[in-house]
DNA sequence: AAGTGCTTCAACCGCCTGCGC
DNA sequence: GGCGCAGGCGGTTGAAGCACT
């Protein structure tokens, strides 16, 4: 004969609990220790499954549980330990002290899986998804700083090898645009970004790998550049501080554009910002225009452009 | 201010494994 | 050895709060 069952169904609370109920149950685990589930409820003057009352302590109650949102530190834990584990949810838990597994389940899947898919990466295997390439959050250095451990040298060269180089190479444009540099996007083997990349978070990249950055190295006008919410330097004239920009500038031809343009429908390009400067191109008369309009017949007389990354940039058919 | 849709997360559901009988 | 329950786990739900119109 096997074991007694733990508890009638009948008579049995459901639902949240009440502070009364929480009170009954950490008093009692206080005084006799977590013991049997099954006996707890009515030695405690519960009226809830042993079940349920497990549940409420190890996921709320118990002392050592951490409340409050995740740090940054403790996401990139997660995000890497699932890489490996899957949905093995109390085996990440085992790994971060005081989060509860149906926490960290939840917080899997209420912000960063969609994070995730917003950036292109599929979030069961962790690889880019090529079908729905979402350049702007890539673009968004926010993103970029909690999923750069993501980001190896040969997801990066997936990227080169399936990804149309110019549309890396814009992608690298919009990102100096947005005054930070993403590597991931300065790979492209086409591309003439020189070294010197680098990112929010301080890192490096010299051309073939990403090294950590001591932020006393910095130059001074780099943490501005970094800091959108700071007043910015002059990206156009000031090549001390942007190098690459010009190079980058320069590998596009207005022809080339307009191509990209027409093909990449989502992306649209706005006057009035300076971003780049490059004779082969010329400010839009105002607004929105449609994409790829009047490249050669536009004046050159202020050479700035300003890209407007898209929410979503389907480059499906480029494979 | 009210209605609607979206997001969050505590709690439940149901399956699996290990173990007592 | 087999039955059947407790405990553990991952998936799912739905109430509450929030944002937007």
């Amino acid at each position: 004969m096997g074991r007694s069952p733990c508890c009638e169904k009948d008579g049995l609370k459901k639902g949240p609990w009440t502070p009364e109920e929480d009170q009954k149950l950490v008093k009692y685990i206080e005084k006799h220790g977590q013991g049997n589930w099954r006996t707890l409820p009515k030695n405690a003057g519960l009226a809830r499954c042993g079940k349920s009352c497990r549940l409420r302590w190890t996921n709320y109650l118990r002392p050592d549980i951490k409340r409050g949102r995740f740090s940054f530190e403790e996401e990139q834990t997660i995000i890497q330990l699932h890489s490996i584990l899957g949905n093995k949810w109390s085996a990440i838990a085992a790994r971060l002290p005081g989060r509860t597994d149906n926490e960290i389940k939840n917080y899997w899947n209420t912000h960063i899986r969609k994070r995730l898919l917003r950036m292109g990466i599929d979030p069961v295997t962790h690889e880019p998804r090529f079908d729905l390439f979402n350049l702007s959050s890539l673009l968004n250095p926010t993103n970029y700083n909690c999923y750069q451990s993501l980001f190896n040298l040969d997801t990066i060269k997936s990227f080169d090898a399936l990804v149309n180089p110019d549309i890396l190479r814009l992608a690298a444009l919009l990102s100096t645009q947005n005054n930070y540099k993403n590597p991931m996007l300065f790979q492209s083997p086409e591309n003439s970004i020189p070294s010197n990349c680098t990112t929010q978070s301080g890192q490096f990249f010299d051309g073939t790998t990403l090294v950590q950055q001591n932020v006393s190295q910095i130059p001074d006008q780099i943490p501005a550049l970094l800091n959108p919410s700071q007043p910015q330097p002059n990206l156009v004239s000031d090549n001390s501080v942007q190098p690459d920009l010009q190079g980058l500038c320069d590998t596009f031809d207005a022809e080339l554009l307009q191509s990209l343009l027409e093909t990449t429908p989502d992306i649209r390009w706005m006057n009035n910002q300076t971003t780049c400067s490059n004779p082969n191109y010329s400010n839009q008369t105002s607004g929105l225009s449609t994409p790829g309009s009047d490249i050669e017949s536009s004046s050159h007389t202020s050479n700035l452009l300003q890209f407007e990354a898209p929410e979503l940039l389907d480059v499906s058919h480029f494979f």
